[in-house]
DNA sequence: CCGTCAGGTTACTCGAGAGTAGGATTTCGG
DNA sequence: CCGAAATCCTACTCTCGAGTAACCTGACGG
């Protein structure tokens, strides 16, 4: 009983503190959102008190941002091994794709920062936003590119509908669909659409009949 | 200057003044998310003072479900319209693309109350985004269905896709693309991916090679 | 044993913002 | 001209929640 540090008792280690804090911290924001969790809730959650919050994090914003940070980290890591995974562009479609299926799984629920943000009009929340949005759009647009005639321009509209298509299908399915499809062939599905999509661009120009 | 019914001036029947408070309101919501804003900055920018808001809204929340609702049946009303207007499956997938971008590019912002709403977590809102989307993806559900071999699930799935695929290309487009694509070319861009993707699937069962 | 310090706590402050009480003023039918 | 109904305003109240001041405590090297 004293001597076990057992998870809801005792002092801690400083950066052990934080990582319990921060997972504490994600759970109740996943559920409640930002702006309808206190920083009470979250140290009652962590079986702590509030100012211990702060002296790991300036601010509630701080916060967040460490664990939306950590959000886009889980996702970037995941779609980019993918990418590296190969050089067909058509695999890379479906890795990307798995990619958003499997972040959406993750039980921890980071997702619901990253792609349900309720601080989206905070600009520190919107810049990274973005940029990842970004970034993936950019990749599969490179895809695009090399596979279609598309002007720049135009690979990135279509990488951002590639993105769009995978994040609203992946928390579809997360929510609805999750006992009638597996996870790999709901992927696949939205993988095929999309790469059907792409490869049914002519070489040069935009579309006519 | 004291007859003529200046805009930012005097007293208004009722119903005029509602109009009024929902458009001050929009204006408002639309560019700083529901937690940023005050009703106060709405009775401000409405020329008028806290108390006559609530004469014709009981809450805050109230007041942005009204305009959320507005902005919902816009969106509705114009893929509908869309859907209705021909049997050709590859012009309605065409038209219900234009009617996002149409939809985002309305001076008036509305679609930011739908699609980027900071107020997801308030289950009131939640019901009718999902509603909304629900029902578009079933409309392009359906449409799939009569194109392929694929089971409801599956195409209530891909059907979401195109929904997010539209959502989010026609919001980066509104963004970023406008000076270089025109509205209708990256619309039509949009509609082909998508097209092309329903249409490579085969009369039954899911992909392979 | 004792100083000291990392780690923790209780109990506040303080501002922001939703919603309201009560009193003015305008308008208009009679 | 007059009263009463509609419209609107000033000036609050009250709650909620982020952030903080000030104090406590157990552990451990000397």
């Amino acid at each position: 009983m004293t001597i076990t540090g057992a998870k809801p008792s005792g002092r801690l280690p400083k950066s052990e503190r934080r990582t319990q804090v921060l997972s504490s911290a994600l759970e109740v924001f996943v559920d409640a959102g930002y702006h309808a969790t206190g920083m009470d809730d979250i140290a009652e959650r962590a079986g702590v008190s509030k100012p211990v919050l702060y002296q790991h994090f300036t601010s509630k914003l701080d916060l967040y941002l460490a664990l939306l940070d950590a959000g886009i980290d889980e996702l970037h890591a995941s779609y980019a091994a993918g990418l590296r995974s190969t050089s067909d562009n058509k695999v890379r479609v479906q890795r990307t794709v798995q990619a958003y299926f499997e972040f959406v799984e993750d039980p921890q629920g980071a997702y619901r920062l990253v792609f349900e943000s309720d601080l989206i009009n905070e600009p520190a929340v919107r810049e990274r936003v973005d940029q990842a949005d970004l970034a993936v759009a950019q990749a599969i647009a490179h895809i695009i590119t090399e596979d279609t005639g598309l002007s720049p321009q135009q690979a990135l509209l279509l990488g951002s509908g590639m993105l769009g298509m995978s994040q609203v299908a992946a928390r579809r399915w997360l929510r609805h669909a999750r006992t009638d499809i597996s996870r790999e062939e709901a992927a696949e599905l939205i993988a095929s659409l999309g790469w059907r999509g792409i490869s049914g661009f002519p070489l040069s120009h935009p579309p006519e009949e």
